[in-house]
DNA sequence: ACGATGTATGTAAAGGTTTACATAAGGCTT
DNA sequence: AAGCCTTATGTAAACCTTTACATACATCGT
């Protein structure tokens, strides 16, 4: 019971009075086995307390029960709830999760590498939008893997993320509702798919609503806070401002929102913003800001559940899963000011 | 080269025109090999590629390199730069890290067990205070573990944190020093070791002020915002107000500070307050929390040297390692306002 | 010149599992 | 009752390492 060492497959076949592959197979295959030795190996199985190693199956199979996440930043706070939701989604299949971050460092995630060289990982779940790996090298032994947010690189690899055009859309259309008829859009590189997708719906909005796009007022940036502050003062520079501000993320909307409070504006009195991605800090800033709520947990999930198939299958059957965001409305949008109105 | 099937250390002996042992052992007691053979294997893996089977290595050894994490809330905003501290200190001894996450459901955090029977973990990093596993039945078979932030239990397992006791010093001084007298404390649980500390170094800094304990203004309660903020009103209830509140953790303050705003005070004008973790959102909520440093990153790092020590060693050196806590000045600490001091 | 000592390498077993193949037994068909 | 199919189980090989033990050879002291 209490043995110093774990039971082995041979413990239980001794107890149960069986070969050790009828055990195996009591396990993996119970269907193949009589019901009564099943119940016989099952009962030995309870005295003995025997799990199966982990590292002897993987050897023999070939395959790890284990799924490498790469992230570049851990501390990111958009990465821990799609954590729970990866993590619970594997756990139900069987499998364990195992965590890298990369902190941009291409270096470090092609260490990474050796958890599939070693069996160590069946499968990967990439956070970056690149390859953490040297692209060319690698793409042909890439083990089976699954995108988060954003597509990866060229690889032909599926992702999950949320429907950027549409999330950018119902920001857009709430400040229209509003009243505005001025809103800058604050994005950040160009490179990114996200942006690409949320100028898209934020162009839509503004086609739909009858207003020609102004492209004084879209302005690109890096994604970061100090990005939304610098292009606060951008606008104050050209002379051109808007009534509402529409920001790629929620870093950029806070900085946005400090920008706007260090020149001594109230929000959403003066001025009206909204973020994207809804992060944890958005509802404690002052004020909580409204935003585009990317359903983080279930991205994992679907992300997770993606690639579970992927390993068995072999093929994936979808290779973009895009969920829904919502509108979350707090308090930094209002109707554009009067003053602002008569500019 | 771009083979289907990774090279085994056979290939590799193949080509370097020696056994498998001598490859083994050209790679794990180099010293034990002459140079010129050294040199034909180095040549053979790089031609290669060759990485060692974890699975196999594990398998023979009977350990793994892989440590498990084990947390009761992945999401938690402590966690994620301590798990960047660990995973530094890790890699960087050729260990990788496993994570789980309990949600506090004892059933699930039994289920971590299963990593240590089979092998697949060496360590445990535990980040709640008490076992996940059910108590008495497991401690005898424990892997070598240590705590983060919080002693586990009674089993005996050392552990890393943060001074609390200096750090509430540190807190209740700033307070004392802005001139108040009148400092409520704010706790969670009784049965948490760093309320204990924390308390202590509350009395303390009251002590050496000869400032009389006052228990109509120490609360307890949960540590979440919702206590915070039902703290706030216990006390307008009983209209025992003291000038500042000194609460036990970062979420507590976020709570009293929207309490005492939602009854249309302002901080620091009416009220002073101060937290305890520096979590991420200390800085965006409004004001900015004055609030008590756990240097996260340090902490990890100590904690995965401390439990690779033990995985080389057997017995810790340590049992207790405190890090330095830091105050962090922002803006909801001020002198207490006239109003107040005249009660 | 011989045994002793030391160094460098090879041989083979062991670690725990899965599974192809072999075997055995029972039930059908004719 | 003979042959055949099906079902249940056992045997043994394979997965890839590490390492105790054996072997071979060179060096050294006497």
């Amino acid at each position: 019971m209490s043995n110093s060492t774990p039971a082995t497959i041979e413990d239980v076949a001794r107890i149960a009075e069986v070969s050790i592959a009828t055990v195996s197979r009591a396990i993996h295959m119970p269907e193949k086995v009589a019901n009564s030795t099943r119940l016989k190996v099952n009962q030995a199985i309870a005295i003995t307390g025997y799990t199966t190693n982990a590292m002897a199956r993987s050897l023999r199979l070939g395959r790890s029960n284990m799924i490498l996440v790469v992230a570049p930043d851990i501390g990111d706070p958009n990465f821990s709830n799609i954590l729970v939701g990866l993590e619970n989604e594997a756990r139900a299949h069987g499998y364990g999760i195992l965590i890298g971050h990369t902190q941009n460092d291409a270096q470090r995630g092609l260490e990474y590498l050796k958890f599939f060289n070693s069996n160590q990982a069946a499968g990967l779940i990439l956070f970056t939008g690149i390859l953490p790996f040297g692209h060319q090298t690698m793409t042909a032994r890439l083990p089976p893997s699954v995108g988060v947010f954003e597509p990866v690189f060229n690889g032909g690899i599926p992702y999950v993320g949320v429907d950027d055009t549409e999330g950018a859309r119902k920001a857009v259309d709430l400040l229209l509702a509003e009243g505005h008829r001025k809103i800058a859009f604050i994005g950040d590189s160009r490179t990114r798919l996200a942006y690409t997708r949320r100028r898209m719906g934020y162009d839509a909005g503004l086609d739909a609503a009858g207003i020609p796009p102004d492209t004084r007022i879209v302005l690109e940036g890096d994604g970061t806070i100090e990005s939304g502050r610098h292009a606060v003062e951008q606008l104050f520079m050209r002379d051109t401002l808007p009534t509402a501000f529409m920001c790629v993320n929620d870093q950029t909307a806070i900085g946005v929102m400090i920008g706007l409070g260090a020149r001594g504006y109230d929000i959403p009195r003066d001025f009206s913003v909204t973020g994207f991605d809804d992060v944890p800090q958005a509802v404690f800033i002052s004020p909580p800001l409204t935003t585009i709520r990317q359903p983080r947990t279930a991205i994992g999930k679907q992300a997770m559940a993606l690639l579970l198939e992927l390993l068995s299958d072999g093929r994936p059957t979808e290779t973009e899963i895009l969920l829904r965001p919502d509108l979350v409305v707090r308090n930094s949008v209002s109707a554009p000011s009067r003053n602002w109105l008569k500019r």
